[in-house]
DNA sequence: AGGAAGATCTACT
DNA sequence: GTAGATCTTCCTA
């Protein structure tokens, strides 16, 4: 079952926890697909380390659209594979920063020839071995039809939270989520 | 033209 | 384990 449009409509804290443990699944001649494991939640324009941040431009308006939209950016020569939470015009999101490979692991291979454990436990990793790139942006993951959607998945045992990962200036919140003890959670 | 950005790889102490 | 080079766009000058 897919994640429908109203799951995505809510706060970003709130959709980066629940979301783990879900299904990211690309479809190709054979479909890769991922368990999410890790998420970070960005908001708009009171989050120092969102992109949205010093106003809209260019590159991230995509955070003003829909909810369950797709936004990708680069950086370091990475590709960040966002989804869109909260309402059209309002900017946040969740960063997805690690997935555990399920199907599919052949062809991601083909792309990063490295061992499983290294394929997708990373933000920028996983958008390599998936062949994500700006090309995505604005896919809406709740579309039957889309090339990228999030299924359903079963309920994590244990998740954890902490502070963010790489960000010059943070929240003092936690917006960090992961699934406790899964290897493929970035260090 | 220059520099910065939600990172990654490699090579070391 | 940490340190440094290098990764690719897009923004600012």
């Amino acid at each position: 079952m897919i994640l429908p449009k109203k799951f995505y409509a809510r706060d970003p804290a709130i959709v980066a926890k629940e979301i783990l443990g879900c299904i990211l699944v690309k479809k190709e001649h054979s479909p890769l697909k991922g368990k999410i494991v890790e998420t970070e939640a960005y908001y708009g324009l009171s989050d120092p380390a969102s992109r949205a941040f010093k106003g809209k431009m260019n590159h991230n308006k995509w955070m003003w659209g829909e909810a369950g939209t797709l936004f990708i950016y680069m950086v370091h020569g990475n590709w960040l594979l966002n989804i869109i939470t909260e309402r059209k015009g309002t900017p946040s999101g969740i960063l997805i920063r690690a997935v555990e490979p399920i199907d599919g692991i052949e062809e991601m291979k083909k792309r990063r020839n490295v061992e499983i454990k290294n394929l997708t436990s990373g933000p920028g990793k996983l958008t390599k071995s998936f062949g994500i790139t700006k090309q995505h942006n604005g896919i809406k993951v709740y579309d039957p039809s889309s090339e990228i959607v999030v299924e359903k998945g079963e309920k994590p045992s244990k998740i954890k939270t902490s502070r963010r990962i790489g960000v010059k200036e943070d929240l003092p919140q936690h917006l960090r989520f992961y699934i406790d003890g899964n290897p493929f959670v970035s260090k």
